[in-house]
DNA sequence: TCTTTGCGGTTAAACGTTTAACCGATTGAG
DNA sequence: CTCAATCGGTTAAACGTTTAACCGCAAAGA
């Protein structure tokens, strides 16, 4: 056992089983032919010492090596979070580090930790963008770090970008809620100001107004709605309540659903729920809540494999790959209590 | 712009601003007195070249620098990944990098994974380890890293530990019970093989006891119950069903609340249920689950402030914290339906 | 006028690796 | 017997920083 605090370096263990530097680095990393009798002694250094190498010293001398970095809005959010533990995931499997940075809402802070990672100097990066702009992709162009964007979508992008076909999504759940006869329908939103979800705005409304009926109304209540905004509240006490709510996020669906049991109103007896993503809790309510389920785990996939391809140096034209989501009808549910067809 | 690809390094920055590379290193940390005009000039330079400062040429230069290994059992649980998300909150603010790792469930695995953190030569370890043992102790010890253990508190440990007061957490829950009328309570516990898990057990049982009341069953269903255990099912169904459940952990707490839909249970007319963690989803049920909560900030930012200090250099005794939790009572429990007093 | 001091900058060594180049000794082919 | 090739190992340079030591020069104090 090696005296407490003692960094030992590459050069201690040669010392210590007499031998040179290039030789441990040679057995640590077996790249040339080392006598059995070396490399035994090598190696029982290594363990008396506890040497582990340095990866910044492995880092500065290769150059660029296996670490990824990983930058999204928030660690608060279980899509990220998940999205987050898909991606450790692959990482370990194929001998990469993944260094993690939240940016928050604040653009300022996200270039900052942009920069914070690029400064690492990984070998790739993988980004969800806290906005349409994604001013960043330019530092990323110019450094050279092979990208790919997933889920939310810069206006003008030239990387990869893997995402969900958002208005496919949005639009199943419009018709199904239609289907079951709901014609006033209720869509809560975060904010407009993000592409994704004036994506799954325009399913809707695309659909309603192909099936002739009214366009729905768009609440957009914010980033944090989970203890349930008060607008929604009047809303759903109004006249003109709606029928069917349509949640465009996980944390709005959990707001709704808290709004509704305050305003007294059944799911889905007086009001139906449809809500976004589908977690763990969303099936042990009752009713359990019907649901656009996103394929987290096949995006982490293809985004890991995009930037695997472009890590080897694939230089083909930038791919835009959209992944469908799929609806999982359950409780929430049900044809509007009355009959009441406009 | 800087042509693509092209790692411009302070060499670089030094050419174009005709200066050498140490006066670039003194303007970046700005360390020594720089003319003002001199110092347009690299200020100018670094922009016009888009240059970073490596980190790992950094870190080998300074021999520790301020990156932080954070080693959980898994990233899929929300209590991890919210102590993660402070951490990093806190780490910002501290100008500190933090580098995850996800152990899984194998102790294998857990042992190459904090070796993969060691060899970034962090300046001190946050680890939650995912058995009792942490047999990797004695690597961190040797390796003269500051750390503290969050949470699972080892065996034997010389080591600042910040964790929850379990007992109290679990006796206040069984008190509260008890108090309302309920005499057969079931404990559902993922596994008994974790202290943490034994304590909360031994509060329940402790207090039962003290209180003239049969030893409480504990049903063990191990890490993945999100779904809801077959064995819980069939106990509720039983003759002796309990009229309240203790769930230990925030996924038991998902995987019992599926069970008692399932089966038919009202809650809280038939059965009462108390959670572990107290998380947005357990306000938006109906009923809102009553819930013990853990004070995850609180964890996080002691162990965060106990780290700073040894890393500071304080080397007085191990400290052991322990936090305790609120019972945050919600509509999920009630005194059990019929007058049955034992 | 001579010495000191401080300013503004440069030089060069060091951090822990990897790896191309090298070298002596043994082996095998011709 | 000679020459080449292979084997098993070493030497030294390089990666991008930081920083102690140094240096020329101008201003100030004696």
């Amino acid at each position: 056992m090696s005296r407490k605090g003692a960094k030992v370096s590459i050069r201690d263990v040669a010392e210590e089983a007499q031998v040179s530097v290039a030789t441990v680095s040679n057995v640590v990393r077996n790249r040339k032919n080392v006598s059995d009798a070396v490399r035994a002694r090598v190696e029982e250094a290594i363990n008396r010492l506890n040497y582990l190498p340095d990866r910044a010293a492995m880092q500065l001398r290769e150059g660029r090596n296996r670490i990824i970095g990983v930058l999204v809005p928030s660690l608060d959010n279980p899509f990220f979070t998940a999205l987050i533990a898909c991606l450790e995931d692959r990482a370990r499997k194929d001998g990469y580090d993944i260094i993690v940075a939240s940016a928050g809402e604040d653009s300022e802070l996200a270039s900052s930790r942009l920069k914070a990672l690029l400064s690492w100097r990984p070998a790739g990066m993988i980004v969800l963008p806290n906005d349409d702009l994604f001013a960043d992709a330019s530092f990323l162009d110019a450094a050279g770090v092979p990208y790919v964007v997933i889920d939310r979508l810069p206006h003008s992008c030239n990387a990869d970008t893997i995402a969900v076909d958002n208005e496919q999504a949005a639009t199943e759940a419009a018709a199904y809620l239609v289907g079951l006869g709901h014609r006033r329908l209720l869509v809560v939103a975060t904010t407009l100001s993000l592409a994704n979800i004036r994506e799954r705005c325009a399913g809707i409304t695309a659909f309603c107004v192909q099936a002739g009926l009214p366009v729905p109304t768009v609440l957009e209540v914010g980033h944090h709605a989970e203890e349930g905004p008060e607008v929604l509240t009047e809303m759903l006490t109004g006249s003109e309540a709606p029928t069917a709510i349509i949640a465009l996020t996980n944390s709005i669906t959990l707001g709704a659903l808290r709004c509704l049991h305050q305003s007294g109103c059944a799911v889905p007896g007086d009001v139906s729920l449809v809500g976004y993503d589908d977690y763990a809790w969303m099936r042990a309510t009752h009713p359990p809540i019907t649901a656009i389920s996103q394929p987290v785990d096949a995006l982490g996939a293809q985004a890991w494999s995009r930037l695997m391809h472009r890590i080897a140096g694939e230089s083909t034209a930038p791919m835009q790959v959209r992944l469908s989501c799929t609806l999982v009808v359950r409780g929430s549910t049900a044809p509007p209590r009355t009959g009441e067809f406009s």
